[in-house]
DNA sequence: ATGCGTTATATTCAAACAAACATAACGAAA
DNA sequence: TTTCGTTATGTTTGTTTGAATATAACGCAT
């Protein structure tokens, strides 16, 4: 058997400041929604709160309307919470990245080295 | 039209220590089998020898026969040409890139968001 | 009013990666 | 044997990226 040579890739949604939505992006997208916070969700996948925030902001910045909205302050300190448009910018990734997953495994195969 | 987001994304050939084929490592190959030698290449690219030697290496190291012979002094300093896996290489790569491209181009006009 | 955990932001450190610089070896030709 | 442009490496510098650290502001609850 010769080398496992192996088809790999990434894809993104570009905005007009770059990168708007990758794969990170999203998964991170989907923790807030799920803890409530942006600090939870940066804890549940070991990013820091500093690295989450940017990346959110970045988002945030890009997406005609927001994709989470925060407060600062109050009970348990404040939070963070996906908006409609959050949920909707969620969606349309993985929708193009389940086609590029099968896009690879059905390329990978027929590379004859 | 949409709102300016589109759909981008790399994708590479992966050997036993990692990229073994990418855009810029296909396209230094070209330039080797145009030239004649590796130097001539990555100036005609504008980048270091030292760079594009690099990139050589690990791709020789990575496939089962090498993509680039070279030989040291002589006529001329030397040189490297292309063998027949670098050009085996080349269009292995080239093909799934179009695909890739026409892949990214059906897809990046149904992001709505 | 104080405490608490979070958001929001600036600043400093460290690691990863690429560029720049330097040098030795090579071998045909003059 | 000297010259020349290239291959082949080592070393140093610089740049970019993310991590770490440090504060301030916020507002509900006690």
């Amino acid at each position: 058997m010769g080398h496992g040579y192996q088809l790999r890739g990434r894809i993104w949604i570009e905005g007009p400041e770059g990168t708007f939505l990758g794969y990170g992006r999203v998964v991170l997208l989907e923790r807030i929604g799920d803890h409530g916070s942006i600090s939870a969700a940066a804890r549940s996948m070991e990013m820091s709160y500093r690295h989450a925030w940017k990346l959110v902001d970045s988002m945030n910045r890009q997406s005609r309307k927001p994709v989470v909205v925060s407060t600062a302050g109050g009970r348990g300190g404040g939070g963070a919470e996906l908006t409609d448009a959050g949920l909707r910018a969620i969606e349309a990734f993985w929708l193009a990245y389940g086609s590029f997953k099968e896009f690879l495994a059905s390329r990978s195969g027929q590379i004859s080295l």
